[in-house]
RNA sequence: GGAGGGGUACCCAAGCGGUCAACGGGGGCAGACUGUAAAUCUGCUGGCUUAGCCUUCGUAGGUUCGAAUCCUACCCCCUCCA
């Protein structure tokens, strides 16, 4: 068991802030197992590399002896978050989110010892609060303080709408953290107004107000927005070795160092000598072969997987040849709309599922990006014989093998 | 309840009777350059039976040879007053 100090060195490490940090102390101190809370949305069970920054530092927790508590906000996420004007959020069945919670199940137990794990959903509790409570909740925090959370205070200023029913969310979540008597609640930086709403609701209810901590989010592939879904700017947990370590590879230079920081297993004086070796000439698309074979493939699937992806990535566009294993699609002659065996090309693409519409193979063909079997194609009446297997291309990372049936 | 402002393509945002499938920016896709980088430059960015046609500017009607642009009703958002 390592000492406190150690415990606390390591608890510390990446993390944005811990408030009240002297409680946080005291409490690691008093070597009682705390209770740390962490929230999850119902609805995105596609955990990406983002998540992990968080799922990591609540394995820690458990390395150390904690209770992890692995919150699905099933009821919040009915209230739902519509930052996004307009748009009503479905509503999940019991039935999606037993299925989404499993797919989590899936997931997290790649990083967290899933003996130690407890999860819960808030729906748990929320669901048997009356109205009359729900006020009494809500008449515990002031409009004028829920204005201070930084996306209403925007939305406020420049006019856009919000419901009230959306300051019922921070309350929910704080009130998550009295139900379950969290000691420790963690969130990444934008969670932070709602982590100290607990607080506050906790202290109102008579318990010792959670230690709070935030932890820096993690950027996306385009550097600029946070990980995320629907930015479409994330690494997938559950993506293919390929798809990882290609996404890792198209990391800016600069973005590589904060994937490092966040999620890579080494140790900080590690990282600093790989940013020596750059800063003394190594090409950094090497050291980013560290960071995608070796650290991420390697860790959501296997050894084998990660050295096989960096072959190919190699193979494709290095030395400029199509990947081994290409997708095959199959087409209906019937579908080709030719009755002499021949089919236009764009519908070809359309068919083979390169393209979303006719018009888009249209705009592809003139803007020539097109390859067949490795040969540009530019025009869009070239009618192709349907007798043979083809390799179609759409620019130098989609790849399909048609074949007629 | 009253007064005013506003709803335009993935997002922001022009346009205010024809030349508008709709300026510009962002994002996205592709090309050049590369290390599949980044930055930069170029093209594209509604659909189709693609020199043409069809559908789109909150919704539904109307005026007009012709509407995103004018009129009517309705829906939604914002601000101020009560």
């Amino acid at each position: 068991m390592p000492t406190i100090n150690e415990q606390l060195r390591e608890l510390k490490r990446g993390t944005e802030e811990i408030l009240v940090e002297k409680d946080f102390i005291e409490r690691i101190k008093s070597k009682k197992p705390l209770r740390i809370k962490v929230g999850f949305d119902p609805t995105a069970p596609d955990l990406h590399l983002g998540h992990t920054v968080i799922i990591n530092k609540m394995r820690q927790f458990q390395e150390f002896g904690h209770e992890v508590i692995f919150l699905i906000g099933d009821f919040t996420g009915m209230i739902g978050d519509p930052s996004g004007v307009n748009q009503t959020r479905p509503v999940l069945t019991r039935e999606e989110v037993d299925e989404n919670a499993k797919t989590y199940k899936k997931q997290i137990y790649k990083i967290l010892d899933k003996d130690k794990t407890r999860i819960e959903f808030n729906s748990k509790w929320m669901k048997k609060i009356t109205s009359a409570q729900l006020i009494d909740i809500a008449s515990k925090y002031t409009v004028a303080r829920m204005l201070e959370r930084d996306d209403f205070k925007q939305r406020f200023k420049s006019e856009n709408p919000i419901s009230v029913h959306e300051f019922l969310y921070p309350l929910v979540q704080g009130y998550d953290s009295v139900a379950l008597e969290a000691d420790v609640e963690m969130g990444g930086t934008d969670q932070k107004f709602n982590l100290l709403v607990g607080r506050h609701l906790q202290q109102i209810y008579g318990q010792t107000p959670q230690t709070i901590i935030t932890l820096p989010l993690l950027e996306g592939l385009d550097g600029i927005k946070k990980m995320s879904k629907s930015a479409d700017n994330y690494i997938a947990l559950n993506d293919s070795p390929d798809d990882m370590f290609g996404k890792v590879m198209s990391l800016s230079d600069d973005l590589m160092w904060t994937y490092f920081d966040l999620i890579s297993a080494l140790r900080l004086d590690q990282i600093k000598d790989l940013k020596k070796r750059v800063k003394d000439g190594e090409n950094p698309r090497d050291i980013k072969f560290i960071l995608g074979p070796e650290e991420i493939v390697t860790r959501f699937h296997n050894n084998s997987a990660a050295s096989k992806a960096k072959d190919s990535f190699l193979q494709r566009f290095q030395k400029g040849q199509a990947p081994d294993e290409i997708k095959t699609v199959s087409i209906n002659y019937k579908d080709t709309l030719l009755d002499n065996g021949k089919v236009n090309v764009a519908r070809l693409l359309l068919l083979a599922d390169l393209v979303t519409s006719l018009s888009e193979g249209h705009r592809a063909l003139k803007a020539g990006s097109i390859r067949l079997e490795g040969e540009k194609i530019e025009n869009p009446e070239l009618e192709i014989q349907t007798k043979e297997k083809f390799v179609l291309s759409f620019g130098k990372r989609r790849f399909i093998k048609v074949k007629f049936i």
